[in-house]
DNA sequence: TCGCGTCCATACCGTCAGGGTATGGCGTGA
DNA sequence: TCACGCCATACCCTGACGGTATGGACGCGA
């Protein structure tokens, strides 16, 4: 039981803060500098890591070191450990202020509206929480939940929510934003195939497999050869789209919102729906969390009723998962 | 940005151990002789922590200590900080194998029928890891999962599965088992409400808010003075009802499978039904994993249809939920 | 009320892990 | 073939962590 080594102290958050860095720098020497200790010490440590693990985690050719099957597995991992430990310390903090604060975030343009009326609605709620209001950009919001900068999020589904409860709010069609000129332009309606392999942009702060948010299907098989240019936020987006550096599916109602002569916009027959999620951590027991929560529920759904008029498929089944926030919510 | 500290280096995995060692305990002498440590080393540790947070997380009264509002959310995050590093550990030295593996547990009595079937349809399929199969007690299956034990479990719904992925597989009533005297068994239908303030078992292994599950509702807020049977599988749970110690909802076949004259079952009009489901940890990227879980929807939905005598009440809904295993299944 | 026991905090000390600097080896590309 | 880039080894030093000894506060029982 010592030499293939006990589970208890074999990692420790420096090991996975100091291999996520090699192995996602795949250089030693780099890692290094942006960890900002010398290159030996670090060597040092990922051997020692290897040791005590009792695997190879690292293929080291003379150029570079790539990380092995069991090295990219412990890369999730530890993405996943450091995440909880950055979590932990941020909401220990939060829960030590004298007034309780729920900290919520969306991305800007698609979902701050509904999340300022919600935040309204459960302000008017007796005994609610402040609520901090957390601006963030195209894709950041599953990881601010994660690391606990957040609490809660409005997300599309699909985009970056691995490891968070949620519950669906809104949907909506999605359509394609082409360029002014472009040949598909032509054409009233598309079906997801036309627009394969164009170039679809890249949001910096998502994991490369999660581009598929933006094509509505799985692009890693393709060699996507084309240059994708890189957004932030709608604005972003739009601008590469008018000048002719990428399309974009996109929702529809942000399609309203920015009519413009130089983007044509047109419905995609076979494109999944854009659904509004919010988001929190999975298994929370923080009854403001859950209050918060159920008050967005509430809110979006008396939308949905209020403007009947809109087609019926705009209206998000509620989900049949099980686990909501669990606590009692009688604070 | 020192003096409030930035978040990168304040918690460490040894802090997270001592803390919570602490904080469950409620006494700094017997954590540390729980941690195999010294007192005053851990004292000290504990006050470095609150140091480097800003935070304070003990009420030091004279005799003992207790968590405030801040150290109970510490103690909460620290549990899943620690479970991700042991899956961390767990996983990567799995994966360092020659051959795949998938380790998958469920609860004896329950659901290693479908477990074993399940395994044996996937191992007939081409490319399949090797499945081993875990016996685990009542309540543990989730934190195997959590933990890296196990890739894979079977359990109930609401048992313990905060922070998986889980979809259903099938669904039965749950029944009142009682001790064969006891006067409640005179009635041939019973609700919930007759089974209020009687002496539910409690599973060791699971947080005292969980014991919800054997009573069908939530029992946090009533004072149960009752003694409550500890219990860790179901033989033991049907001893302690025959004995007059316990009464509990269990699912309607275990029941079935055990039928015996110091104990009477008798149905609960309005008690939730038990949803056997398959987890997985949250956001998984393995295919083996994703294969497995898909197989056993399979298995379970083709049970479902091929005993189609049953009531349909018995079809678990597929879930609404969007995430489900997200690799793609192409090795 | 006194004394004892329990429990946490402080003081002091030794060890060793972890980081720094210097340097070597190796392969690649010009 | 030379120079550069990159990783590994050798060696030293600092400081963090754990242990022992001890003090102080509070509660309880005689």
């Amino acid at each position: 039981m010592d030499a293939t080594g006990g589970i208890d102290g074999v990692l420790d958050v420096r090991d996975l803060r100091y291999f996520r860095a090699v192995a996602e720098e795949r250089n030693i020497t780099r890692a290094a500098e942006r960890l900002g200790i010398a290159q030996p010490p670090l060597s040092r440590a990922i051997r020692q890591l290897e040791r005590r693990l009792g695997v190879s985690l690292l293929d080291r050719s003379t150029r570079q070191v790539t990380p092995t099957a069991a090295g990219l597995v412990l890369l999730e991992e530890a993405v996943r450990v450091l995440d909880a430990v950055s979590a932990a310390a941020h909401r220990t903090r939060r829960a030590a202020l004298a007034a309780p604060v729920v900290v919520v975030t969306a991305k800007p343009g698609v979902a701050t509206d509904l999340l300022r009326r919600t935040a309204r609605a459960y302000a008017a709620e007796p005994g609610a929480a402040r609520v901090e209001i957390l601006v963030s950009g195209y894709g950041e919001q599953g990881g601010l939940v994660r690391d606990g900068r957040a609490d809660v999020a409005l997300l599309g589904t699909g985009e970056d929510d691995h490891g968070l409860d949620l519950e669906p709010l809104t949907s909506e069609p999605r359509v394609a934003a082409l360029p002014a000129g472009h040949p598909l332009a032509d054409r009233s309606v598309l079906s997801c195939r036309d627009l394969a392999g164009l170039p679809f942009p890249h949001c910096p702060v998502l994991p490369p497999h999660a581009d598929d948010y933006w094509s509505g299907r799985d692009v890693r098989d393709e060699a996507v050869a084309a240059p994708r240019p890189v957004v932030r936020d709608s604005s972003q987006l739009l601008e590469a789209v008018a000048l002719g550096q990428a399309v974009a599916l996109i929702p529809a109602s942000l399609a309203e919102r920015n009519r413009r002569d130089d983007i044509a916009y047109r419905p995609v027959r076979d494109a999944g729906p854009y659904t509004l999620a919010i988001a929190w951590t999975s298994g929370s027991r923080s009854p403001a969390i859950a209050r918060f929560v159920r008050t967005a529920i509430e809110v979006a759904s008396h939308e949905r009723t209020s403007r009947a008029a809109g087609p019926p498929s705009h209206a998000a089944e509620p989900s049949s998962r099980v686990a909501g926030p669990v606590a009692s919510d009688q604070g």
